[in-house]
DNA sequence: GTGAAAGCGCTAACAA
DNA sequence: TTGTTAGCGCTTTCAC
């Protein structure tokens, strides 16, 4: 099987303390007795044992990742993110899928904290578990980051994104063409959403040009069904409602925005305005591509690890909200029909 | 800190040898026992330390798993697959990003195994590997399950598709729809190409319906630049050579290709039926939604999870191929031009 | 420059 | 039914 630190110093005709500062590297040994040791490593072909040397040193450099769902691509940009950073420290990275459960996010948790990670990251935490108090407990003993989540607990360091900036960079780029009649599309939920409603109508009512009437809810925004649901509730509500443009909560909704407009006859920009938000890859595969928000997923990412990293050498935790920027692709335009 | 089962032990007034039994239930205790145990298990928060139990008993909970990159959805689609198949089984899983890079693979392999984990999953294993007998050496210490690899290595277990078939599936529906003048499309550096255009060649053949100028290399067919770099080349080539369909060895491609005929002013399915591979989800948001080859990620994930476990458990390897499945939607249809 | 030995947290064989 | 103890593979202190 599997050779060990004293199978090499057996082959090699010394203690395991020598294997072990020649592995190391971190002790004085004499050039030939290290040539000696390394011949045997490679005859035997001995990789250390992390496992005992971390239970050994009482540290551990795996860290651990949470995700609601691995469905969407949202979170496998993200974890890309984690891993690069990752990568270049050298920890391991152990992946944990909660499937949309709080007991089963609650389960990864403690399935991390039993093989001894170093810390953990979790990409929107349930909401569950930060209001039953269940991360208070463990942020005791873990190192421990969230990626958007609204919730604030002390000791927990924060990525998330400017989603209030953000949403009013969209609306204002709308306006800038000049449109007045902006439809919402929002989901169900989230506190994204919550967010973006909010500056929606802070931004409308500020120009004088608020309507509830242009709020709509498609309900479950991160399924496969999400894009298809926006198309029918949008086909339906083009035939009631005169808008010039729509700005999406996120950019399966603006898909689906986009389909019920070339069903409906509507060109884009030209009789329609969209914009979009996340910048997921579909964004750009899809005729005309989209405008949108990036929310730089990959950032998200290895800002949380950088966060991660950080609180595990200092112990100190801290926020980070990034930015988004507008990416103006080819769904946006003038308003033809205003004055 | 962390509370030890020395701690418990003290705590609750028993030997460490009593905690253990109730933590793992594997012996009888007293019930009075029992609870006097747990009671003080809850009270410090204890969580037994994985890394030391399974130092001691010589074997391992985790798997690891080895992908070219997380930018593609196809692996995240596969290793949810894996994870599903995992949890149920209490594995966690280690997750090594290679970046297409063969000594990159190396790392993420050495890494793995001295994380002692009692399997690894490698996704498209690196060709460069495979042939330098990288694993011929590995697979003597390791549990292995290869996904989508082509060149079988005894004892290593394999999970893959059969591409012949399903290529030849998709041609079959063209053909069923009347279509003559096919355009196989496909893209470079990939086994799975390779196995796609000699289906092709044979069906065309057998047909005598084989025109060599109806293949089409789009260069690198997994990158952000598939989609457009295939549309820029077939708009090229819808000028010069007349076809009705078009068989595209990827949905990206696929992609690509409806919005190269959106461009041109080809309607589809009127004008021009397209076939893509994959069923990424991609290919039901964008309108008209693709008809396509489903590779079933999920399944191509799972199973590797299942060949794997009984791998581990039996040292049995095996090797499993998947049908694909033709999934049609909205992108093919009767050869209105065909006689 | 090198070796002997303690100990990381845990399980299981053995003893009581 | 419960306790004592060896040992998993490793690092590091302390002698030499």
């Amino acid at each position: 099987m599997k050779a060990t630190i004293i199978d090499v110093a057996g082959e090699a005709g010394v203690s395991v303390a020598t294997v072990s500062r020649v592995v190391n590297g971190n002790y004085p040994v004499r050039e030939e007795t290290r040539k000696k040791v390394q011949l045997a490593i490679d005859r035997l072909q001995y990789l250390p044992n992390i496992q005992a040397r971390e239970l050994n040193m009482q540290c551990s450099t795996s860290i651990g990742v949470v995700v609601p769902s691995l469905y969407n691509m949202f979170f496998a940009e993200v974890i890309n993110g984690i891993e690069d950073r990752l990568q270049s420290e050298s920890y391991s990275l152990l992946l944990c899928c909660a499937k949309n459960d709080s007991a089963k996010e609650e389960k990864c948790i403690n399935e991390l904290m039993s093989r001894n990670v170093s810390g953990i990251i979790v990409i929107s935490p349930n909401t569950e578990n930060v209001e039953t108090k269940f991360y208070d407990r463990i942020v005791k003993q873990q190192a421990l980051v969230f990626i958007n989540s609204y919730v604030k607990i002390p000791n927990i360091s924060y990525v998330s994104n400017n989603e209030d900036m953000g949403m009013r960079m969209a609306i204002r780029h709308l306006l800038d063409y000049g449109h007045k009649k902006i439809l919402f599309v929002r989901g169900v939920n989230s506190d994204s959403y919550r967010i973006k409603e909010t500056a929606y109508r802070e931004v409308m009512r500020e120009k004088e040009i608020f309507n509830p009437a242009y709020i709509i809810n498609i309900g479950e925004g991160n399924s496969t069904h999400t894009v298809d649901n926006t198309m029918y509730k949008l086909m339906d509500m083009l035939l009631h409602i005169d808008v010039t443009a729509m700005v999406c909560c996120n950019d399966l909704m603006a898909v689906g925005a986009v389909n019920a407009c070339k069903k409906m006859g509507r060109s884009i920009p030209m009789d329609m305005s969209i914009i979009g938000y996340d910048n997921i890859s579909l964004s750009h595969f899809i005729e005309p591509k989209l405008t949108t928000m990036d929310q730089n997923m990959f950032a998200l990412g290895s800002n949380a690890a950088e966060l991660l990293i950080k609180k595990i050498k200092t112990g100190i935790s801290k926020r980070v909200v990034l930015d988004n920027v507008l990416v103006e692709r080819e769904t946006t335009g003038p308003c033809l029909l205003c004055k």
